[in-house]
DNA sequence: ATTAGCAGTCAATACATTAGAGTGCTAATA
DNA sequence: TATTAGCACTCTAATGTATTGACTGCTAAT
C-alpha cells in the first residue's frame, strides 16, 4: 500500500496533470502541496513512485506525467463523492424533458448531452437487440403506392419506415396489418432472424408475401451494428492540447470503425463503470481514456454508454454524467414500460 | 484572350497541381507537355500568366500555383465534357434503388454518396419549406398515452413524431385527427407559421388543445435550420496533403456553423452550377473550394447540394456526380408526386 | 521569338549554441 | 533515519548559421 504521503503526491500528479496537460516538477508540487516538506524529498517520492509504476517521465529533466496505472488508482480511490452542479442537472432534464419518446431520439439526445457537459466524445451502443420483444406492428397507407410500417417493441424502440406496397383497396393493408402481427407480435428480434432462414411462407400468405418481405426486411435490418451506435462529439478531439493531425486521424479511424468502437464500450464484466486506459486497451487511441458504463432498464442491460476523451479527462464529471443520464433514461423508460400495448 | 500556348500551359499547371497539389516548375511543364519549345520560354509565359493574375508563386524559387482565376478559367473552358464511369454511376443506382420514401433518407443518402464517389465533403440544404404544402396529417395511437403523428407534403417530406397523449378511447384521437387535418390541410408551412402567432384557439377545440398544440411545435420545428442541412464526409478534409490541424479546426467550425453553411451552398444566383474559390468567398475556409448546384423537382426549386473539396478539386468529376445525383432524386420525386394521398 | 546559361532567391535541412527547467546524487543536518 | 541544500548533469526548446537544391529572372546569342 501506497503512504498517505505517496498518496498526496500522487494525486496532486494527477490532479494538476488534468488541470495543465503538461508534466509537473517537484518544485510544482511543494509549492501547491506542501509547506512542511522540501523539493528534494517530494523528488525521492516521485523517484520510487516511478519505479512502483505509476508515474512516467517523458525525458530525464522533465516532471512527472501519470501512467494509466496512477489514473486507476487516482479513479479508485479520490472521486467517490464530488457529484454534478445544479445547472448541469438542469441541463440535461431541460435535455429530455419528455418531448419525445422514440428511443432513438432518447440515445441521441443522451449521447448529446453526455458530450455537451463533458466536453469529450461520447459513444452509446445498444445491445441485445435479439431480445427485443415485438409487441406489435401497424403499417398505415400514406398513398396509394406507399405505407408507413411502425415497429413497436417492449424496450420501447420504434423504428419506422416507409415502403412501397401495391394497396388499392383500404381492406388489403388492414388484412395484412392483422396477419403480419400474427405472425410477429410476441415474438423478439432473434426469433425473426433464426426464422427467417426458413422462410416458412405458406399458401395463405402468399398474397401478401411481398408485403412480409418488406416488413421482415425492417425487422433484420435492426441488426445491422451501425443503426445501434450512436457517436456524438467527436471532433473535440481536436480541441485537446495533446491532439496532431496525426493522432485526431488515427482518433476518427478507430472512432468510424464500427466493430472497434462496439466492442471497446462493450464490456463484458459484470460492473457498472469500466475504465480504460493506455493504447493496448483502447484499441489503439492513444493518449486517451475510455470510461463506460452499463445501461439498465428494469435491471435489464440495454447497452453501454462510454466517453473517450483525454488520459487527463475528469473523471469524477464524466462519471457522475454517465450515472445520472443512465438514471434518468431508466426513469423515462421505466413509466413507458408499465403500460401496455393498446 | 489567352493565345493557345498560354492555355495550354495554364490548363497543364492546373492537372498537374490537381494531381500533385504541389508548386509546379517550368522543367516540369516542359517535360511532360512540350517538346518544341524550352523551358526558359515557358517561364516568360508562366510570368506573363502570374502577371495576368492565373497564376500565384509561394515565394521567389517556388513552381506556379494556380490562382482562383486560374480555376474558374479551367472549369469555364476545359471540362465540359467528362462523365461518369459505368460503375459509379452504378453505385449512385445501387444506393438510391426505392428502397426507401422518406426524403430524410433520400437526401441523407444523396448526401452520403456524393461525399463517397468525389471523396470531398457534401452538403445538402433544403429550402422554400415554408412553401411546402401540407396534404394530410396521420395520428396513430401507440398505446395509451402516446401517438406517432405523422406528415405528409406535397414534396413528400415525412416527418414523424412520437407525442404524449391521453387517449383512452380510440374515437378521441379520429376526432383529433379530422380536426387537424381541417386545420392544416391543404396550408403550407409558411402558412402554419404565420397563423402561428395568432392562435386562433375556438371554444370548440378546447378539448384538443394540447394535441394540436403538440401537432403545431412538429410542423413549426421544421423551421428550425438544423433539420434542413445534411452534411456528409467532413473528416475527409483530414485526408488532404494542404491540412494543418488549424485548418481542420477551422473547416470544422465553420461547416458546423449552420447559418453560415447555409449562406455559402445557398446560391441565389439563377444558375444550375456555381464555383467558389478563395477564402472570401468561401466563408473563410481556406484553400477550399466549393460547387453547389441548385436541386430542383418538377421545376420547382427544392434545395441546394455542394461539394467542399480543396481548391486543386476534380471538378469534372464533382459537376458531373452532383448532376446526376441532382436528376435521379428528380426522377424518384417526381415519380411520388403525379399520385394523391387517399 | 526563342533559347542556353548563369546569377540570384528562397525553403528546407542539418548542425551548433545557448538558456532554462528539472532531475539525481551526495554530503551535511536534525 | 529522514530530510535537506547544493550542485552537476541531462534534455528540450529556442535561436542562429551554413549548406543544399530547386526554381526563377535576366541577358546575350541564335
Amino acid at each position: 500500500m501506497l503512504s498517505s504521503r505517496k498518496q498526496k503526491i500522487l494525486r496532486a500528479v494527477v490532479d494538476e496533470y488534468i488541470k495543465g496537460a503538461s508534466p509537473i516538477s517537484s518544485g510544482e508540487i511543494k509549492n501547491k502541496y506542501f509547506d512542511d516538506v522540501s523539493a528534494a524529498t517530494i523528488r525521492t517520492e516521485l523517484s520510487t513512485l516511478e519505479d512502483m509504476g505509476y508515474l512516467l517521465q517523458p525525458h530525464t529533466s522533465s516532471g512527472r506525467v501519470p501512467s494509466p496505472l496512477a489514473y486507476r488508482f487516482y479513479v479508485d480511490n479520490f472521486l467517490h463523492s464530488k457529484s454534478l452542479g445544479p445547472e448541469e442537472i438542469e441541463a440535461i432534464n431541460a435535455s429530455f424533458n419528455n418531448k419525445f419518446l422514440k428511443v432513438e431520439e432518447i440515445v441521441k439526445t443522451a449521447a448529446k448531452v453526455i458530450s455537451d457537459i463533458t466536453n469529450y466524445t461520447s459513444v452509446i451502443v445498444l445491445k441485445n437487440i435479439n431480445k427485443v420483444l415485438i409487441k406489435g406492428i401497424k403499417i398505415i397507407a400514406l398513398d396509394n403506392t406507399s405505407a408507413l410500417v411502425i415497429i413497436i417493441t417492449d424496450s420501447g424502440i420504434i423504428r419506422d419506415k416507409v415502403i412501397l406496397v401495391n394497396a388499392e383497396d383500404e381492406s388489403f393493408l388492414n388484412d395484412a396489418t392483422v396477419l403480419i402481427n400474427k405472425i410477429f407480435a410476441g415474438r423478439t428480434l432473434g426469433d425473426v432472424k433464426t426464422k427467417a432462414a426458413s422462410s416458412r411462407v405458406d399458401a395463405e400468405l402468399n398474397a401478401f408475401k411481398e408485403l412480409l418481405n418488406s416488413v421482415m426486411n425492417i425487422l433484420l435490418s435492426y441488426e445491422e451494428e451501425e443503426d445501434s451506435i450512436i457517436t456524438e462529439g467527436e471532433k473535440k478531439v481536436l480541441d485537446y492540447p495533446e491532439t496532431s493531425l496525426e493522432s485526431a486521424k488515427n482518433f476518427f479511424s478507430v472512432i468510424d470503425d464500427k466493430k472497434s468502437i462496439s466492442a471497446l464500450i462493450c464490456d463484458d464484466a459484470d460492473i457498472e463503470f469500466s475504465l480504460k486506459i493506455g493504447k493496448a486497451e483502447t484499441h489503439g487511441i492513444d493518449k486517451c481514456a475510455v470510461v463506460t458504463a452499463k445501461y439498465t432498464i428494469n435491471g435489464k442491460e440495454i447497452g453501454h454508454a462510454g466517453v473517450i476523451g483525454p488520459e487527463r479527462m475528469d473523471y469524477s464529471k464524466v462519471i457522475s454524467v454517465l450515472s445520472y443520464v443512465g438514471n434518468t433514461i431508466n426513469s423515462i423508460m421505466e413509466n413507458k414500460d408499465e403500460e401496455d400495448l393498446d
